[in-house]
DNA sequence: CGGCATACG
DNA sequence: CGTA
DNA sequence: GCCG
């Protein structure tokens, strides 16, 4: 006993080894809050964000999905990951990526990292990919193609329609919106909508809502209380902003599994003029006033009853969203998307929500702040 | 060794 | 194939 | 690439 000084903490183990224990260690990201500007290990995640990017562009989705995990970990970590027994004890950190953080916590670096902040390919896939109507695979065929910059791609041809429209605003959607630029569209947004129809409900989601500072688009849900109302919302919001010169393009224009609707008229899917209610998203070039400069807006219509569903599933981030719906299949046997929560027995039951917080009561997720979403 | 989010054009 |  |  005496001759023992040790405290429980020191029997335990080495604290150097420990990890913080105010650390929720787990593979599900939605169960601790992740912040957009995290305070430890910044170096270490960006050296990480570039492999897992170039693991994406070489069509390794599973494996750069796997370093998304560890980034998510690292983002929520609050302290600054000192020895590689440590990173090995976080879940999602394996051996693999552990030795990169063993190589980074003696050179300071990563070289693969390196290697491909270095390299031209993956420059220019980078740039490729940014492009609206661009993945991976057409920005490696591009590539291949011995194409070298977007000018070059232009003359393609065997361009989409998509790609054409996303290859000339390029340079503008390259323009990252302040949190001004998009309080500037959600005025206009709010003054064109609710003078159509006072009782709409306009949420801003996205990065956005996520408090980020500048963004690359903006996405907005919109609601009514009155389902019938709800009908014609969007053809009636886009057809208005058009008329007042706000949109500039419709890059999407779609609906939700309306194909259930039999006997429409096929003139009335493929005609260019959209006649068709029940719409529920329009992605559109909105041309910003102050600045001229053309921005990506994305108009989601949510019917009332799902509203809440639909502005947790906007809100992200990407791995938030993957992770939330990972938890409620395999933890709950439940299925979540944009369009409402289900318990998976049979038959199919939805789960009727009345607010964001209640998708996270029942699925026993403890509530997460949209800034600390930030997975 | 299977699974990795889900739904849409 | 692409979008979120 | 990592987890269960």
């Amino acid at each position: 006993m005496e001759g023992n000084n040790f405290t429980d903490e020191e029997l335990s183990s080495d604290m150097e080894f420990d990890l913080d224990p105010c650390f929720i260690n787990t593979k599900y990201e939605c169960l601790r809050p992740t912040p957009l500007k995290p305070k430890y290990n910044q170096c270490l995640v960006e050296l990480l964000e570039v492999i897992e990017h170039a693991r994406e562009l070489n069509g390794e989705e599973r494996n750069a999905l796997s370093y998304r995990h560890a980034i998510a970990a690292l983002k929520a970590y609050p302290r600054n990951i000192e020895s590689y027994a440590e990173a090995r004890k976080i879940i999602g950190i394996g051996p693999k990526i552990g030795n990169h953080i063993k190589e980074f916590l003696t050179t300071g670096t990563i070289p693969e990292a390196e290697e491909i902040n270095a390299s031209e390919k993956y420059q220019t896939l980078d740039i490729f990919s940014r492009v609206y109507g661009v993945g991976y695979k057409t920005a490696r065929k591009w590539y291949q193609k011995g194409y070298k910059s977007i000018r070059e791609c232009m003359k393609d041809p065997y361009l989409t329609h998509v790609q054409r429209l996303g290859l000339e605003l390029f340079d503008d959607f390259q323009k990252k919106m302040s949190r001004q630029d998009i309080q500037e569209i959600l005025d206009i947004l709010n003054k064109v909508i609710k003078t159509m129809y006072p009782d709409c409900m306009i949420t801003p989601v996205g990065g956005y809502r996520r408090g980020k500072e500048f963004s690359g688009d903006l996405d907005v849900v919109v609601s009514h209380p009155q389902e019938t109302v709800a009908n014609n919302l969007l053809k009636d919001i886009v057809e208005i902003l058009i008329n007042k010169g706000h949109l500039k393009h419709k890059l999407f224009y779609g609906q939700p599994s309306a194909k259930n609707k039999k006997d429409v008229p096929s003139e009335l899917i493929s005609s260019h003029k959209n006649i068709m209610d029940n719409l529920d998203k329009c992605f559109c070039a909105f041309i910003q006033p102050s600045t001229r400069i053309c921005r990506q807006v994305d108009l989601i219509i949510a019917p009332y009853s799902q509203y809440p569903t639909t502005v947790l599933g906007w809100t992200g981030s990407k791995q938030f969203e993957r992770s939330i719906r990972n938890f409620a299949k395999k933890e709950k046997k439940m299925t979540f998307a944009s369009h409402g929560l289900f318990l998976n027995v049979v038959p199919r039951r939805r789960v009727c929500v009345t607010s964001e917080k209640d998708v996270f009561d029942i699925l026993g997720i403890p509530w997460v702040e949209p800034e600390m979403r930030n997975c």
